[in-house]
DNA sequence: CGGCAATTTGACTATCCTCAACAGGGGTGG
DNA sequence: CCACCCCTGTTGAGGATAGTCAAATTGCCG
């Protein structure tokens, strides 16, 4: 039996688009990989070796300049796909924010095997098509979005790639809303283009405006999701 | 005869994966369509009902905040495609910069097409793989980069796009180098999340240190590329 | 209870934005 | 053919937002 039949993501990797028998083979060409928080799967400009799909766990995409800054250009949750099939060299370096787990393939032997299976090709590219959308929407933050902004935008799409779609309560309730940050202040000031001094005191101002509480440094809870909404213009 | 087989891109757009009974069919369902300066194709929000190849000029992807801020998402040119196959909304506006030459395509006609072509559907993989390493990359430019170093960078990856690869020269001729610009200065700003006067005076200083030359709005001569690729960090 | 790292807070500064006036140059009409 | 006009771009002055540097605080872990 295939380890994949207990998947945890099986109906919702691009795994979804295989029958019993092309998931096994898949299967054979792929293994299990736990990752520690921090820990780092792909580094920034190696040559593509490894693709994966997020198992479990929360993983950053990030990218820098000589001189030490850096950029989160992407976040991971599970289901989603890593890495750079199809040859070049990967452009961002891919780093567990939580503890992890991965299901890795190397990429020459995942690209022969999705060359030979156009319903995951087809997966894969409407998956990146929805990632290219979203990376573009973050531009518009990243470049005309004040801090304020920019900080309530990000809250606002945590609480939503947080909780996985259809997840038993198709309404959302109104009421406070708590939220696991995986992410430090510097992380988000790296996603945000800001230093982590003005994202902590932005944090600071919505918490004494009443639109949040901070429970302690790694949770968020949204009081007043409407006076989020208007802060992220 | 099909008129792809005088198509100035038909060896460089995704029509290159086809053979020629492929592209009578694809050219079958598309039809050419000329745009002025100005004019857009696709409208923010608009549900997706178009794709297009470009085949000659340039156009950007944009979106913008209910305020009226301005950002360009990304910018087009001869050979690459557009539009938003596999359902969903556009997330930006595709308007023309310079007069133009699209092949367009009705969104459900082409979705139907590629997906009994998976060379096509391969080819558009590749291709929307590169744009999103590409569009991460700009991510770092709009996040963390200072306006000199966004208008040094600006410049430079201009002057590599506007050089098709493989254009009769294989090397790199090292004297100044003349770029006709499709943008205004406003779109410039609107690209590098910049206003309209910050991009002037980077422009002016550029210039009065001897880097460039601005033999008129919408030309640019690069004299000194090593220092430019300096400032762009 | 101490030690250490992450975060918060404070004071000051720099970069970039805003508002305003001016300049240039391409096109039109006299 | 020249003068004018309008749009785009440039320049200038002043201000605001976010960055920098430094110190205080928190809270986590042994």
């Amino acid at each position: 039996m295939s380890s994949c039949d207990l998947c945890v993501v099986r109906n919702r990797a691009i795994c979804s688009a295989l029958d019993g028998s092309e998931i096994e083979a898949l299967n054979a060409i792929g293994r299990r990989r736990n990752l520690k928080a921090g820990e780092s799967l792909i580094w920034e400009g190696e040559d593509s070796v490894l693709v994966a799909n997020v198992i479990e766990g929360v993983l950053k995409l990030s990218t820098g300049t000589e001189d030490g800054r850096e950029q989160i250009v992407g976040v991971v949750y599970p289901s989603e796909f890593i890495g750079r099939p199809f040859g070049g060299t990967s452009g961002h370096g891919v780093t567990a924010l939580t503890d992890a787990r991965v299901c890795v393939f190397a990429r020459r032997d995942f690209d022969a095997f999705a060359r030979e299976h156009p319903k995951l090709e087809h997966k894969l590219l409407e998956r990146t098509l929805g990632e290219l959308d979203r990376t573009r929407r973050w531009m518009l933050l990243l470049g005309r979005k004040s801090a304020s902004e920019k900080l309530a935008s990000f809250l606002l799409e945590l609480s939503e790639r947080m909780t996985p779609v259809g997840c038993e309560t198709d309404f959302e309730e109104p009421g406070p809303k708590r939220l696991e940050l995986p992410f430090s202040r510097q992380q988000i000031a790296d996603v945000l283009g800001l230093t982590i001094e003005t994202v902590s005191r932005q944090f600071t101002r919505l918490k004494a405006e009443g639109v949040i509480d901070l429970p302690s440094r790694r949770e968020v809870v949204i009081l007043d999701p409407d006076a989020l909404t208007a802060e992220a213009g």
